[in-house]
DNA sequence: CGGAGCCCCTGTAAGC
DNA sequence: TGCTTACAGGGGCTCC
């Protein structure tokens, strides 16, 4: 489940192979990952040289010499450097010098090109990582539950169900509690435990709960530090009552009910 | 505006 | 044992 720090892994992973590589050409196998005429995408990508690679919430941006390579992993998806294709690779580019493969078993990730900035990318909300707290503070002033606030990718750009359930906990906050009625000091809470589990999630490579692994197919080690996510039944770290799952937003939510306040 | 529900997809696991 | 069903969830969509 590719959320910020598994995305931002993958982008660190993957710029040095790709900075200053030309595109010799590219080959898609996928209407799903590639929806419309596939043959005419990959010929927008032929010959282009790569200038950049960023990342934005949880798509990864390619600066080309003439338009915009965007990737979104979606569920499942791995942008490899190495290794060979199989019947899960929907993309192949072919490099100067190596190549990128595109592999994602659900197909629930994109590979899209615009001649501008990225479309879907211009809606995303603030980076998590770099928004300051009095702006954080004034976008929670909305009447949703902060557990599908914080899957509001316009919201907050990078959260996704893992670390949003993390995030929660490390604030004491219920999934289900108002965002509008946090008060200054649990909002600060919550502001400080995004920034904290992000970060610390990045310098382990993210988490890899099924088979997430970054470019050179290098697993994370986050995982080790979920306190609710896929902890459902087990005794919470902090006062031993078992953790609780529930739906929220379509979403299974992670939960203390004792350590998590409305 | 907010939320429910459905859809895209496939590997895995649970249930009968 | 083997088949069927449920689930995993990122994101887009419609409808209320």
């Amino acid at each position: 489940m590719p959320e910020l720090p598994e995305v931002e892994t993958v982008v660190r992973s993957v710029a040095a192979h790709l900075a200053g590589r030309k595109i010799l050409n590219a080959r898609f196998t996928s209407r799903f990952v590639t929806p419309g005429n596939r043959v005419r995408l990959a010929e927008r990508f032929a010959g282009r040289r790569i200038e950049s690679v960023h990342r934005r919430g949880k798509f990864i941006v390619i600066a080309l010499d003439r338009g915009t390579l965007t990737i979104h992993l979606g569920m499942t998806g791995k942008l490899l450097v190495e290794g060979e294709a199989d019947q899960h690779t929907h993309g192949v580019f072919t490099l100067d010098r190596g190549l990128l493969l595109y592999h994602d078993p659900r197909q629930f990730g994109r590979i899209e090109f615009s001649e501008g900035p990225p479309a879907r990318v211009a809606k995303l909300g603030p980076e998590p990582l770099e928004i300051g707290f009095e702006e954080f503070r004034a976008r929670l002033r909305r009447k949703a539950r902060i557990k599908a606030l914080l899957l509001d990718q316009t919201f907050l750009a990078g959260l996704g169900n893992i670390y949003a359930d993390e995030c929660l906990f490390a604030a004491g906050i219920h999934p289900l509690a108002v965002a509008s009625r946090l008060n200054a000091a649990r909002a600060e809470k919550l502001y400080r435990a995004i920034r904290g589990i992000l970060t610390h999630a990045i310098q382990l490579g993210g988490s890899s709960i099924s088979d997430y692994v970054n470019a050179q197919g290098e697993r994370g080690w986050f995982q080790m530090e979920h306190r609710v996510y896929g902890r459902e039944g087990e005794p919470c770290v902090h006062c031993g009552k078992p953790v609780r799952k529930m739906l929220v937003a379509q979403r299974g939510t992670h939960y203390c009910a004792q350590c998590q306040r409305r």
